[in-house]
DNA sequence: AAGCGCATGTAAAGGGTTACATGATTGC
DNA sequence: GCAATCATGTAACCCTTTACATGCGCTT
């Protein structure tokens, strides 16, 4: 249960709604930590309900923007300190390439070259992203630098064994 | 639905019971891909009802190993090659990392350096199974080391990245 | 007035974990 | 006989995704 504390996490920078919300999961969490409208609409529901944000204005279209409060910036706070961390990693790639030796030849060859692609462009992007942003000084936007130097060197790592894995075990091996 | 694959390409390297699978994947996979023996269990019979695997022997404590049919066999062949590829990451750690400017520096300094001890260790691990079964050259243990390589890139960068994290955020902005 | 993007939700299904439950065999 | 480990399963719960549904407001 991390969607919440993501939830509070980004209301701490200032009062956003749910669409807001989901929008910046979208494009800049979506690399690292997807999440989709629905659940973001019920845990918004249930943060609310329990106090640790509020409704801070009512816009046109029935927008609602809500605000962190205070029991909300305490939550999170104390969650990214005594909060336990999940290290779980679920990467379906990594599972297939368990597999790979029932492959043939060439179809490993072009599966590896596609997944190279996709993972030198998710890198780019995330520079690009980071790029985008590149002057700011605020600590949120620091912050946000710090994760996007993650996410590079993770797909660039990725990217980097895909290319490996091509061309190391020698042309058709089984 | 990949544990359905997972589950067939490691039958495909010979027979193994529910249980076989479940320590398979809690000691080897659960770098990668974890799955507890609940589902795996569930997925077995549903295979098997579909005639994908078959049992292939029952032991002592009512053991059942299972092997993989030609039909289960064409199936994660067609899988491999054509299945779409999930590329979805979700690592709470990273989403953590956005809002370190949440933090007060000495917690945060603590939190990178055990972040960092942790994928350091993660990685050693990683290394020292692929050394476990170092001369084996079989096509499946072959795969198994190109996996393994991944895993070891993956989690040295993440070690990486929290020492960077750590030393390169001038001390305490914010 | 038509169409697009904003904006919020509900419902159903799927996927996964945790806790509970049970029993057989082996080694001490 | 006792404990540990092998071995399988069920039930309840939680989390996540996909599909469905609706309506407002702005632009052309």
């Amino acid at each position: 249960m991390s969607l919440r504390h993501g939830l509070l996490g980004l209301l701490a920078e200032g009062p956003a709604s749910g669409y807001d919300l989901a929008r910046r999961f979208q494009e800049m969490l979506g690399a690292i930590y997807p999440a989709q409208h629905p659940k973001i609409y019920a845990e918004l529901g249930r943060l609310s309900s329990e106090g640790l944000i509020a409704v801070e204005s009512e816009g046109p279209r029935r927008r609602k923007a809500y605000r962190i409060t205070d029991a909300g910036l305490a939550e999170i706070k104390a969650w990214l300190v005594e909060g336990e961390v999940d290290h779980t990693v679920r990467l379906q790639p990594l599972l297939r390439s368990v597999f790979f030796w029932l492959m043939e030849p060439d179809d490993l060859r072009r599966h590896l070259t596609e997944e190279q692609r996709f993972y030198a462009e998710r890198a780019a992007r995330c520079e690009a992203y980071a790029a985008a942003r590149g002057s700011g000084d605020s600590p949120s936007v620091q912050s946000l630098r710090v994760t996007t130097e993650a996410a590079v060197r993770l797909y660039g790592a990725l990217a980097d064994w895909a290319e490996w894995a091509r061309t190391v075990p020698p042309a058709g091996d089984r």
